[in-house]
DNA sequence: CCGCATCTTGACGCTTTCTCTACGCCGCCG
DNA sequence: CGGCGGCGTAGAGAAAGCGTCAAGATGCGG
């Protein structure tokens, strides 16, 4: 299911994307300024963000800004302002694409579709994947044997997961599990680490799959 | 360099879009029909293609059908219709964005310059080398043969390595590895070249690929 | 309101890595 | 021939990073 993130300041504009995108089974959440969207997509995680420009708090393109520090989610702008220097500023802070209020809906829609297309190829790669005695499935979300993991289990391993042989730093796993401003909480890896490894290592003390390169990263090694 | 197909009927559009895109040393190809647009994609590889729906042959969602049957090459359609249903046919046909005519030309750069930032992280730089029997990928922060280094050591084997056959003053390798201050230690690059070559030498008493110029700095020879 | 699962936070021993000192080799020059 | 500077090697102590246990918050559903 793709999950959307919605910031706008117009209660009744929140209301009509919501329904809409609700109806079409998309995940909504929603924001009315730039300071709680910055904390609602580190925690949501959203797939494609709609994003006013207008926002009572922070200027939009700062907010577009603060989003590509760390993620790279695609950002689609709405605005009142049709002038082009405005879309020029939004479209280079890293937004993906500008549409100008009025809008029809069904072309929002449209847009969105066309955003998260690009962005999602996920659906395509191979979702199981084998650590020692245990096949993880990332689609389904299971582990077999009757292995249970929570949320921030699943978007860490999720990570490596997607990655594999491919060395993911330390700075990278905290902004994209826990979000930006979580840079120097390593103690975080470290604890979720070692649950990984509980729930899914042979031998947790030894570990064959979920490796780690000190002072570096981790990495999943097949 | 980014290679642009625009496809319009318009001559002097072309034109103006050639001359544009070519003084920001973009790589220009045009066609002016929906054939030669699609023969031209396939000899021409385009890295984004702008694509004008009204063209006297073939409909425009059909050229994107067209493409889209064997290529996710980036497309930005345009077209003097403003109505919402052309630009959600053309998007859910595969078009990653739609400009309607009349159009600032430097939003249309800045849509490209979206597009193409997206779909380009395929463009980037080898990170593959060989020294001697090792391999070392610089993205995955990998090295053939179980060979682990510390993250000083990659710091400066990166550093050689993103610029292969030119020397690189002991200076700069200190001020990049360690910060500004450290300029006289030359003593940290004894001991951390001497490890590179231990682990990725043939023989590390006589380096072929990890050089020292005496006095000068080292220098990464392929 | 309570209990449970999950997320945070703190403390401690252990390993890896960094930093620094010592010493031998070699070519250069007086 | 002997001192000197730059380089390579080895090793030890200091510092940083890691794994683990355990206990305090926090949030959610009953």
């Amino acid at each position: 299911m793709t999950r959307v993130l919605i910031v706008d300041d117009e209660p009744q504009l929140l209301r009509a994307l919501r329904i809409n995108l609700a109806a079409r089974h998309y995940e909504v959440t929603l924001a009315d300024d730039g300071g709680s969207a910055l904390r609602q997509a580190a925690q949501f995680h959203p797939d494609v963000v709609v994003l006013d420009l207008g926002l009572p708090d922070i200027d939009g393109v700062e907010v577009v800004h603060g989003l590509r520090g760390w993620t790279s989610v695609p950002i689609i702008v709405l605005s009142g302002r049709a002038g082009s220097q405005d879309k020029i500023d939004a479209l280079d802070a890293g937004a993906d694409d500008y549409v100008t209020k009025p809008f029809d809906i069904e072309e929002l829609l449209a847009r969105i579709r066309a955003v998260t297309r690009r962005a999602s190829p996920h659906e395509t790669q191979p979702a199981q994947f084998r650590i020692g005695e245990r096949t993880v499935d990332l689609a389904a979300k299971t582990v077999s044997g009757d292995v249970r993991l929570t949320p921030t289990e699943w978007r860490l391993l999720e990570l490596l997961l997607r990655n594999p042989g491919r060395l993911i730093s330390q700075r990278q796993m905290l902004a994209e599990v826990w979000g930006a401003g979580y840079a120097k909480e390593t103690h975080y890896l470290r604890q979720y680490m070692a649950q990984l490894r509980r729930k899914l290592e042979p031998d947790p003390a030894r570990p064959a799959h979920l490796i780690t390169e000190p002072g570096m990263g981790y990495r999943f090694t097949p």
